[in-house]
Formats: structure tokens, C-alpha cells, sequence
DNA sequence: TGTTATGTTGCCAT
DNA sequence: TATGGCAACATAAC
């Protein structure tokens, strides 16, 4: 699913593509809801003749930035994959959305289930997002002592609050499990239970697992694609995640992993490596 | 063939 | 405010 590393992977295929192009068309395919609360007329009120002049990612959520100051987001959610095209090429399967570009090709946005969004921004509204978003894990605004703060006083287990946004962002299902794993943190271990020197260990594997997903052009355990239709092989590097549910042995000593749910979610983990 | 797991964000209840 | 549960949706795997 994409998180951090797989959003990253698609931001640095695209930006030197699509920099300097000027919107076309917006052409939802068999969903208009991909647009959220706006109507294509809407949509293409805001974007059409607008030159994409940049594009950025905050957490997970890709941000293209246009010559009138305001952007357009585009999270994936679970399954969305943004591809650039030509336009003469086949439909994706899933294809929701394009985003019509001068040139010969154009931004389609694909996505199973639906849950992935194409939204048009005021600048006003890029503030808001980052302002509700936590501080970037790969940034010098994320350290030992940051993490800590945010955490010693959470009742919840550790592994909800590395999902909440608010906190770190950019963290998902994924990455929390492998990042508990090399920190040796029981993923239910409440987030008030850890300690200064736990904190710096858990951020120094944040950063860890994160770099290597972005190494490895992202985890494409399921639907996640790059920019043009790649799989990242990070899926290969992973030490946990999906791996509980069948007891499959530790890499570190052996020990089958376990299975539990936390936030709602499929956590695996090592009873051994990971204590509570 | 029916049931369940999948995992992100936002909304709602506590 | 913090936390947990669930909906949104389509598909694969059981």
C-alpha cells in the first residue's frame, strides 16, 4: 500500500516529466466522486491552462504546485496508482481519472477500490494540510527528541500513534511494523511506557526502514505501481510485515511471528525480539 | 458460493 | 483531547 517511500517513488519518476506542463483537461472516466467535493466544471475551472511548476509530497499526500500559487493533491489511499501515459496507449485497468496534459502524454489516476482522491487546492487549503499533517520523518524537524515528546504521553498503543498523521507522517501499516521490528518495540506497548533511549532507537528505525523503501523504488506487495507501471522491490527487504499470520520464522532468532490486530490493522511481530 | 481480510482517512461515539 | 470503531469500496483468498 503506499505510505511514504511508495508516494516518494512516484513523485521523483514524475517531477522532471510533468515540470514546466501545462493542463489541459480533467476527464473523470466512470467516477466523478475521484474529485471529491468538486464538480469537473469545478475542477476544470481551477486547472485547465494552469503550468504545473513543481510537484512535492507531504506524508503521503503527492502536492503539485501551479503557476497561480494553489495545487493539486493526489493521495493514493490503498490502491491508487498515477501514471504518466501516452495518450495512445491502452486504458489501465481501474482507470478513474485523467488529467489531460500539452504533449503526448497525460496523467491518468487508476484505482481499485475507489478510496483514492484528485483534488484541486487553494493555497489556503495547502496550508491546512500541512498544517494538520506531523513533522516529515526524513527531515531535521523530526529527531530523537521530537518523537519522544509526541509519544510519552500517549495511552495508546505505540503502534496507533505511529499511524496517526498528526505525529510523523507519512507512516503506514507497512513500514510501523518493520520500524517496531528493528527497534525492538512490542507493537502494543503503550506509547507512555517508552522511554527517551526507546524513542531515539524507534526514530533512528523510522528513518531506517523508510530510506530503504525509497532505495528500493517502494513495496509493491499488492497493487502499488510507479509512474510508469513498475514495481518497487522493496517487498523483498521487508522482515515482518504479512508475515504472522502463518508463523513464518523470525530472521533475526527463529522465533515464529506473531499475529494481532492493533488500530484495526494486521500486526506481525517477533514475541521474542519484540517484548512488551 | 459465501465469508473474510485487505489498510487509509474521515466521521462518529465514548 | 484522546481513543477506538466503522464506513467508503472491490477484489483475492479462503
Amino acid at each position: 500500500m503506499p505510505e511514504l517511500p511508495e508516494v516518494e517513488t512516484v513523485r521523483r519518476g514524475l517531477l522532471p516529466e510533468i515540470t514546466g506542463r501545462t493542463i489541459q483537461s480533467v476527464e473523470p472516466i466512470d467516477f466523478p466522486g475521484v474529485l471529491g467535493e468538486y464538480s469537473v466544471d469545478e475542477a476544470t475551472a481551477r486547472l485547465a491552462g494552469r503550468v504545473i511548476t513543481g510537484l512535492d509530497r507531504r506524508g503521503k499526500y503527492l502536492v503539485f504546485a501551479l503557476d497561480d500559487d494553489a495545487g493539486l493533491i493526489v493521495h493514493l489511499r490503498m490502491t491508487g496508482v498515477l501514471m504518466l501515459e501516452a495518450r495512445t496507449s491502452p486504458a489501465p485497468r481501474f482507470h478513474r481519472l485523467t488529467i489531460g496534459l500539452d504533449g503526448e502524454r497525460d496523467l491518468r489516476f487508476a484505482d481499485q477500490r475507489k478510496f483514492g482522491r484528485v483534488i484541486p487546492a487553494s493555497r489556503e487549503a495547502l496550508i491546512g494540510l500541512d498544517l494538520k499533517l506531523g513533522p516529515e520523518p526524513l527531515s531535521d524537524a523530526f529527531t530523537a527528541d521530537t518523537l519522544y515528546a509526541s509519544i510519552h504521553r500517549r495511552k495508546a498503543p505505540i503502534k496507533s500513534v505511529l499511524l496517526d498523521q498528526g505525529v510523523v507522517a507519512g507512516l503506514g501499516n507497512i513500514y510501523v511494523d518493520e520500524a517496531l521490528f528493528r527497534a525492538g518495540i512490542h507493537p502494543a506497548a503503550l506509547g507512555a511506557s517508552l522511554g527517551p533511549e526507546q524513542a531515539a532507537g524507534l526514530h533512528a528505525a523510522i528513518q531506517d526502514v523508510l530510506r530503504s523503501g525509497i532505495e528500493h523504488r517502494g513495496t509493491s506487495f499488492s497493487s502499488f505501481r510507479d509512474a510508469y507501471g513498475g514495481k518497487g522491490a522493496n517487498q523483498h527487504q521487508l522482515a515482518v510485515y504479512g508475515r504472522g499470520r502463518s508463523g513464518l520464522p523470525c530472521v533475526r532468532c527463529g522465533t515464529p511471528l506473531m499475529r494481532i490486530v492493533l488500530a484495526g490493522r494486521g500486526t506481525s511481530f517477533c514475541p521474542t525480539c519484540q517484548p512488551m
